[in-house]
RNA sequence: UCCUCGGUAGCUCAGCCGGUUAGAGCACCUGACUGUUAAUCAGGGGGUCGCUGGUUCAAGUCCAGCCCGGGGAGCCA
């Protein structure tokens, strides 16, 4: 590119470099290019920062998400990623405008932990003992006490346990902070440092939990769709160009503002664990044992049954209840006779997932196991240290409450509203096993 | 962690059954031309073929191990 100043000049001012950053002086007049209104007849140039052309990774070309994800650093300059991360704020925004709007207190569970027992997966150790010459006890064992926090100390892998103190107390909380597993997970839907949202309120029940989870998600939807709008319809070509490469099996029915619209317009479907597997066994795809993994009550579902379910069956994102005890987590609330969700099938716990088209899981949550005898026979059951978690069942020793709450993942959800097919995309520093540059 | 595909110029890729000096498009540099917007035309520079070892007269090509990346799965948000 090059500076000629003045009309049918040929004074060359020298190479403007792609990424240079210039401060230009002149007179904004009609355009007689199309596609612009305006433009800018240049009489003086000024070269801020020059950018070297043989050493600056990104060329104004499409380059490959994989290599712009390899220059984390310098991807936001690209028009992809700088409307992700304009739709990203978007997101965050209104997840602080739809709590605040219904009454609840942002609460900031912490990020170190001493506690074991959260049950959610693997964990990061956080201490300043040295590596190499811990200092150990007579038995050979490393003697964390001796470590910062006088005990074996981790990242936190959600908040929900603290932020079911305070809900216990405000009535109405939710967190919204950084999340870490240390989960050996390669996938396309997995981080190791994450974002989450997890509202906890008393007196709520499985159903208020899920209204309060689907309101959620669409007032997102609607929040960047009025103010991201130019970034959707970027994103919603570049989305419909990708389409055009896969074959037409596997291309998607809707675009991705028309399936934005359409999840908004569409109340979720809401069903039980047990209708599920109906469903699925009634399935073609179980009928034609297309299916990898067996469908019978009791066992989870797999991605590949939660695919069917909200791709095919429903076509709409689904809310799945009534989970069997086995397969979820200790705090999750018995069902009995009479409950939302029992079946004489086998025991059920009032969990929730919602499901959403093209990544699965975006919310997990459930009522809480209020009762004190209740929760204590399922932590013996399921081997989770109750001494270690006194504090929290305190809650249910003095003036328990039914009270339900739920996880949001934001990269998952910002995933949904750009369309884009990995996670290390919509977080501006992915940290994944074997990565954590920049 | 498992299955699978891949790693060749700055980028995207081709490179056959192992065989002479490893190619193309784009980008970059020089020049020409130009109300351009993926401009065009001519010329030019640019390579540790992921790493290590092995087989062979000869390895980008075959074999083994390792590293890294994509897709799928598990774990989950």
């Amino acid at each position: 590119m090059r500076y000629r100043p003045g009309e049918g000049g040929r004074r060359h001012a020298g190479p403007l470099h792609h990424s240079a950053a210039v401060r230009c002086t002149g007179t904004i007049v009609e355009s007689q290019g199309s596609g612009q209104r305006v433009e800018m007849q240049v009489q003086q140039v000024e070269v801020l920062g020059d950018s070297d052309p043989n050493a600056y990774p990104i060329q104004p070309k499409k380059h490959s998400l994989e290599f712009l994800r390899e220059n984390a650093h310098l991807r936001f300059r690209t028009n992809t990623y700088s409307a992700i991360f304009r739709i990203r704020h978007q997101v965050s925004f209104g997840i602080h405008e739809y709590f605040n709007g219904k009454g609840y207190n942002y609460f900031h569970s912490p990020i170190i932990t001493a506690s074991d027992a959260e049950g959610a997966g693997e964990m990061f150790r956080v201490s300043t003992l040295d590596a190499k010459n811990p200092p150990l006890n007579d038995d050979g064992s490393v003697n964390w006490a001796a470590d910062f926090f006088g005990a074996e100390s981790r990242l936190t892998v959600s908040g929900q346990l603290q932020a079911e103190l305070a809900a216990l107390a405000l009535g109405k909380v939710y967190t919204f902070g950084p999340t870490f597993r240390a989960e050996n997970s390669n996938t396309a839907r997995h981080l190791a440092e994450f974002w989450m949202i997890e509202p906890e309120a008393a007196f709520m029940d499985l159903h208020g939990n899920m209204d309060l989870a689907e309101g959620l998600c669409k007032h997102l939807i609607a929040r960047v769709l009025q103010h991201s709008a130019d970034d959707l319809e970027f994103l919603d070509k570049r989305m419909a160009e990708e389409e055009k490469q896969k074959p037409q099996q596997q291309r998607s029915e809707m675009g991705l503002i028309e399936r934005l619209k359409f999840v908004l317009e569409h109340p979720f479907e809401r069903i039980t664990y047990t209708d599920a597997i109906d469903i699925l066994l009634r399935s073609k795809p179980y009928q034609k044992k297309q299916f990898q993994y067996p469908v019978e009550w009791g066992v989870d579902l797999q991605s590949e049954h939660e695919r069917y379910l909200v791709e095919k069956h429903f076509k709409k994102p689904v809310i799945v209840t009534g989970y069997p005890a086995q397969v979820k987590a200790f705090y999750m609330r018995m069902n009995g006779p009479g409950d939302f969700g029992y079946t004489d099938k086998g025991p059920t716990v009032a969990a929730m997932d919602v499901l959403f088209p093209g990544i699965g899981e975006i919310i997990g949550g459930s009522q809480r196991e209020e009762r004190l005898d209740v929760l204590e026979a399922r932590m013996d059951a399921m081997g989770v240290p109750k001494d270690q978690m006194w504090w929290f069942l305190d809650t249910r020793r003095f003036g328990t409450v039914p009270h339900a709450g739920f996880g949001l993942g934001l990269e998952r959800f910002v995933l949904f509203v750009t369309g884009m097919g990995n996670i290390r995309d919509v977080i501006p520093f992915p940290r994944t096993p074997k990565s954590a540059e920049f």
